[in-house]
DNA sequence: CTGTTAGCGCCTTCAC
DNA sequence: GTGAAGGCGCTAACAG
């Protein structure tokens, strides 16, 4: 395999000028570019990325720390992240943590190696601190989709609050009082959020509204199965359901189904994420769709501001939530409506505005803004 | 942050000593190993991954290429060979290629350079000799789960061919006689071999039987629309389909949906990997499902044991695959049996041993054999 | 602009 | 067993 000296050599040059032509684009007397490129291309010289890197002290290359890459949420962001390296020539090491700290800190530690130069970070799980420390000793860390409250660094998050508000609000209008709630973890900041908007947009309907029912669990389709069979044994039961993740709803629906329990006959439904072929489940469900693309994106030019060292605030961004409206939210069976459901319904009839309706299939592909 | 120097120095031996007896565990008198242990917790020494690379002329990473991360069952792959990664420490670089050649080939030219030590290759699209010539010019690539024939790699495949009887028989046996295949690219072993499996399976069922519908397209949930929109508009059409992805049955079920018709009642259906939540469609859906964990177990041994130098015969492991029976068949409309259908159900009535039942949620987790 | 010269940090033959 | 020394291939100061 030929190094860079060879090439300089064929071309009679010094190796130092041979890099510097590759490395900065160095301005160089045409003749002797056109002598390089060629040897280069004959000799099919490809620089030692090793080399390279010990040298430079860096890799080019960003890690993704990652949950779980199966599920459907974390490869859908994965894929977007991959898509932004890939567009700013970064190699991608993924780290699949399954929630492990150990992992987590492990693969938080290579920065300092330069194995990667940053990390886009993606937890779900409640930190005892020792994560948010490792997280503030280094810069390059960037938190995707979840909070750490204690780490010290930009974050992309969804405006997860107003995707409860969306929620609650959709499920309102249709003429739902009694609201139910099936969360993720308590201790995460995705959950809390969530669960505040949906009881803002309640709140806000005035005394006849209100949360009956809340479950918190997992982000799994176990915690969803769980709430669904609390909710089978409930009497005076919740009319309308928010989900908050796409997981959860999907052991939910299967909880439910097993109760004989129908969406939407029965109960309304909102999740939240919409990954997934969730169009396609009968019905197609109603969803809050949190931007994966917008957030990879976002994520990785952030992340790569700040190793170029460029001095930004401690920023946490939060990207828009669109409701995608689909079949699984309907008027709750008639006994069900208060009086006074018209009145609230054109009351906040001003919101449809900011919802997204749309029965097919999920667009694809690159939509970047 | 520590070299390895240091570390020799403040434990009074020289750098060699030290490397040595941190590769390959040297026999050390027991009281300089700990000396040398202690400085080194001390100066919270890490060794520099590129020196050590550039110096061995490896990384101890391996890539993964896939053409979709977002897609589940790629994302299912990645996750499984991601744990084998881990397992064997070895760290994974992704590369998704969306398809497109030149991303391929790009992650194989890595190889040489050492950026990666082998590659777990999963493509999904025809070869025009480019891919298999390059991919013969390396040691270190493995195919997974889609063969390009022309290739000379180690090759991890499903058992293809027998995932199309078990599908055929399954359907024969509960009573279907005019079966349609809707596969992927026909110049993809994969859709190849499946249809093979599925006709051999109408063959030994005798002349009552016969596939009278085929589609091919990609593997793609478009794909499955456009098939459901032929299916649509045919006049005596199939009673049982065998749908050759998740992806396209997505697609399918959602055209077939548009259409007023319903599964099962108007048409059986097996589909095949059986990743997704497609126990949660309705009707939960039957499917043959591939041995992701095993495949990329597989994968990875075979890739390390070839980079080990270990010669080994180019084989093709062959992995089974399994019908896991849930609600997407039932009999066809009385008007559609044929007479002798009693008779040829009792023929095939050994084979039930094969499949396995099951309605639940799909066990994950680590169960490796 | 261009070449010379040190490293970057580790591994590994070679002599002791 | 152990240390000294050269090399892995490239980059970045420093001269010219």
């Amino acid at each position: 395999m030929a190094r860079l000296r060879e090439v300089a050599q064929a071309a009679g040059v010094s190796a130092a000028t041979v890099s510097r032509y590759l490395n900065r684009s160095l301005i160089l007397p045409a003749e002797t570019a056109a002598r390089i490129e060629s040897v280069i291309r004959s000799l099919d010289y490809r620089p030692n990325p090793h080399a390279r890197r010990l040298s430079r002290g860096r890799s080019d290359t960003i890690g993704l720390v990652i949950p779980d890459v199966a599920n459907p949420f974390f490869a859908g962001l994965a894929d977007a992240v991959e898509q932004e390296a890939e567009l700013h020539g970064l190699g991608l090491l993924l780290f699949a943590t399954r929630n492990r700290s150990e992992r987590e800190l492990d693969a938080i530690s290579r920065i300092g190696r330069t194995l990667v130069d940053g990390l886009i970070f993606v937890t779900n799980h409640a930190d005892d601190g020792s994560l948010a420390r490792a997280i503030n000793a280094e810069r390059g860390v960037v938190l995707l989709d979840e909070d750490i409250a204690a780490a010290q660094a930009p974050k992309i998050l969804a405006d997860n609050h107003n995707g409860g508000v969306l929620a609650g609000r959709h499920l309102i209008m249709a003429g739902h009082r009694r609201l139910g709630f099936i969360g993720g973890p308590q201790d995460l900041l995705s959950t809390t959020e969530r669960r505040a908007g949906l009881r803002d947009a309640v709140l806000q309907a005035g005394p006849a509204c209100s949360v009956t029912f809340e479950n918190f669990g997992d982000y799994t389709a176990d915690a969803g199965r769980a709430a669904a069979s609390r909710l089978l044994n409930m009497t005076n039961r919740p009319t309308g359901l928010f989900a908050a993740s796409d997981k959860i709803t999907l052991g939910l629906l299967d909880g439910l189904r097993a109760g004989a329990m129908h969406i939407p006959r029965d109960m309304s439904l909102v999740t939240f994420d919409d990954v997934g072929p969730l169009h396609l489940l009968d019905p197609p469900l109603t969803a809050i769709r949190q931007p994966l693309r917008e957030m990879a994106r976002r994520g990785v030019d952030l992340l790569l501001a700040r190793l170029r060292g460029e001095s930004m605030p401690e920023q946490t961004v939060r990207l828009p939530v669109q409701l995608i409206d689909r079949a699984s939210v309907i008027a709750p069976r008639r006994n069900t409506i208060s009086a006074n459901a018209t009145r609230i319904r054109r009351k906040h009839d001003a919101y449809h505005q900011t919802g997204v309706s749309q029965h097919g299939s999920r667009p694809r592909g690159h939509n970047r803004a």
